[in-house]
This record gives C-alpha cells, sequence and structure tokens, in this order.
DNA sequence: ACCTGAACACCGTTCAAGT
DNA sequence: ACCTGAACACCGTTCAAGT
C-alpha cells in the first residue's frame, strides 16, 4: 500500500546493499552478535550512515530475514505447478529447513518477530499465503489430513528448523529425518482421533496484534519532508 | 562426580537464593533482558555478590534453567510408574510445554546452550534418561513406533514450545492440538515408511562437544582456596 | 541529500575498600 | 569470608559538522 520506493541518490543506494550484503555475511558466519561498528567497517561505511539506513540493529537483522522469506516464498511458487503436490509440499519445508541450517540464528530471528516490524508482518503473510496453496493442493489430493492449516505446518517446521540448527553439525540426515516424522504427523487423519483445539490462521493473529499505526505525523521510517 | 556442596557462611547462602528469587521472577515476568543492576536491587544485594555468585548473566540464567529440568525429571520420575505407558509418556511432554508457556523464553535457553554449561548438560542427560524410560515403556507396550529416540521426540517437544511461545497468548488450546500431531507422527509405523536417518543419541553429542576441560589450575567457580 | 566519526547512554563485569 | 558500589569496558545509538 505505502510500496512508493523512493528515489535515493546512486551512492546512497549502493550504501544500502553494501550494509546488507556485509551484516548478512558477518550474521551468517558468527551469529546474531556481531557488532554493528565491525559490520559498518567491512561494508566500508560510518556507523552513522548504517544508522541512517537501519535505525536499530533490529530493522537490519528484520531486513535480511526478510530477503529471506521473500526468496523462500518465491522458490515456494515455482513448486505450486509441480506434478505431485505432496512432493511439492514437502520440498518446500525441506528448502526452509536447509536455509536455517546454513543461516545459524538468521530464521529463529523470526520467532519473537510476529509483532515487532511491518516487513517481517508482510514477508510472513507471503510464506503463509504460498505454503497455504501448497497444502491445499496436497489436501486436495487426499494425501494429507485437511484439520490443519498453514500456521500448524509452519509451528511443526520450527521444530525440524530448532532440530536442525542444534544438530545439524552432527548428523545432517536430522532434517530429512524429521521432515518424514511431520509426513507422519500428516498423513489423513482416522476419524477417531481428531486433533484438540482449532487450526490457528493468520486472521488470529492479526486479530491479536493490531498493526501499530496507520502511518502518521513525522514518519520514523523517513519517508517525508 | 564434583558434587561436595561447600559449606557456606549463613548470609552467603541466603543471598545466593535472594538472587535466584529475584531473577526468577523477573526473567519470567518480563524477558531474558531485564538488568543484572535490578535483579540485585530487587534481590536486596550488590551487583558484586551478584557476580560472586554467578561469574556471569548467563551462568545466571543456566541456573534458573537447570532448577527447571531438574522440577520436570523429578515430576517425570513420579510418570514412570503410571498405569497407561502412553498416557504417561504425554502427560510428561505436557508438562514440559506448557512449564515453557509459563515461562517466556526460559526454556528457549537451552537451546544454544548443549555446550556451553556444565549443570545444562547434567540437566539435559537426566531429562533425556526420564524420556527415554517414558518412552520405552510406551514402545514396549506397543503404542509407539519404536525407531525414534528420546532426543528425536524432544526436538519435536520444541517445536511444540516454539508455538506455544508465540501462539499460546491467542489460543492456549494450541499445545494440546500440536501434542496430538506428535502423537500421530509417533504412531506405530508401517514398514513401508521408514525414518530416513539414524535416531539421534546422547553419544554423539557428547563425542560432538566434549567436555571442555576436567577441571584444572585456578578453577574459575571459586571452588578452591 | 547524504556521509562521517566523535560523543553519549546503557549495561555487563571488575575490583579496591570495607565489615 | 563475604559484601558493596564506584569505576571500567563495550556496544548500540545520536548528532554536529562536513561535502
Amino acid at each position: 500500500m505505502s510500496g512508493e520506493e523512493r528515489r535515493r541518490r546512486a551512492d546512497a543506494e549502493r550504501n544500502h546493499r553494501r550494509v546488507l550484503d556485509a551484516a548478512e555475511e558477518l550474521f551468517r558466519t558468527r551469529g546474531l552478535d556481531v557488532g554493528v561498528g565491525e559490520i559498518a567497517e567491512r561494508a566500508g561505511v560510518g556507523r552513522g550512515t548504517l544508522f541512517r539506513n537501519f535505525p536499530t540493529k533490529e530493522d537490519l537483522i528484520a531486513a535480511i530475514v526478510v530477503e529471506r522469506m521473500q526468496a523462500a516464498a518465491a522458490s515456494g511458487r515455482e513448486l505450486q505447478s509441480a506434478a505431485d503436490p505432496t512432493d511439492a509440499l514437502f520440498a518446500f519445508l525441506e528448502q526452509m529447513a536447509g536455509a536455517q541450517q546454513v543461516n545459524r540464528g538468521l530464521f529463529e530471528a523470526i520467532a519473537d518477530t510476529w509483532l515487532v516490524n511491518e516487513e517481517i508482518r508482510a514477508g510472513h503473510t507471503e510464506i503463509i499465503g504460498v505454503m497455504d496453496a501448497l497444502l491445499a493442493r496436497a489436501q486436495a489430493a487426499g494425501s494429507v489430513r485437511d484439520d490443519v492449516s498453514a500456521i500448524d505446518v509452519l509451528f511443526m517446521l520450527k521444530g525440524v528448523c530448532e532440530a536442525a540448527a542444534s544438530f545439524s553439525t552432527i548428523d545432517p540426515r536430522i532434517v530429512e529425518r524429521h521432515l518424514d516424522l511431520i509426513r507422519a504427523a500428516l498423513q489423513p487423519a482416522d476419524a477417531s482421533r481428531p486433533l484438540r483445539g482449532q487450526p490457528p490462521t493468520l486472521s488470529d493473529i492479526e486479530a491479536a496484534f493490531p498493526e501499530p499505526a496507520p502511518a502518521g505525523d513525522s514518519a520514523p521510517t523517513g519517508q517525508a519532508a
């Protein structure tokens, strides 16, 4: 809705990207608590420039997470036209878990940020949308129980990511293994063993965490004046 | 092995506990980044005293996590003699997930700490032991597939805890729901769908992260002199 | 319009002085 | 033997001065 990409000076645009790239590499290889000073240095910019682009370290992390989410969503969309709906769904899950395996704590940053960042919210919505489509196809094909939602699946996937984070250096196959367990959990249910509770939906989350503010005076993002 | 509880002065002992209690409450209600200054103040001791007892903030967090783990292990042991082996196993899982639900980020602190803290290791070993016993009974009874290990189950449980952390304020039944999904995943397998990989074991972890040092010169714990 | 780096605030940790 | 709080170091963030 507020998607007008402001025209920026060439050097500003370049610095933005350099910070993003430097941060991406440092976070990936050394975890989330590398200093912003070091990131600025590696990017070849001053501290101030970094904070001009990303008002807070958390925003910087969020920006990277968002890029990953978009990439994941994109490759998920390609899978929507795959031949086997079930394989497509699990290929997508495997991709996401694999990304976590490579990326230290980046994906975990999603957990705390249901509400925090607006762009993260958008990314989430996007991913849930893709997953929902993949899931629906698999359910229509009768290979996945239909009393689960995409968010249910996302929660289970987070378990796999957790396992990957702490165990994949010991045995990388832990990811496939736990995807198999998810697959077992998702097999069409016999009606005698229904799931308790209701399938979680995006509206549930939106209702619980309403958007902060519809954009008011002196926007902190720096869109005006 | 080095279990000799040093005799401490009465006030020291009391301060130790007061810090632990103050930290427990503040962490539980307000998350892991309350300042140590505030904790010391609430405990009614000086900063220095806090750091005498817990050389680092992380140690303080670990101490609390360890207490929770021991409590969980204890109540798990009671369940070992329950009538229905399967119910006993899942009651245990539900207890642990419930603890997470009440405790903000405490349980999550376990994730990063496979190796870090020696007492956390001990706590982990204890919990895995209890879970292993409960699991073995359920497997012997034929109600749980026998190609999974206690650590497999722990990984799945962490997924549930994650879901609880981010969604239980919206719908608390999310925990039961995902325990049901675990239950489905653990149903005795048909041999045509084996799990990939090997069941993870404690020895895998120990082999990958050998203990730091068998206790040498000038112990940082302050046991000598 | 954007960049820079010195200065600030905050918080975990240390340590000299007390009892 | 243990307690205390002032001092230190570090790191995220701000801002006056530059181009």
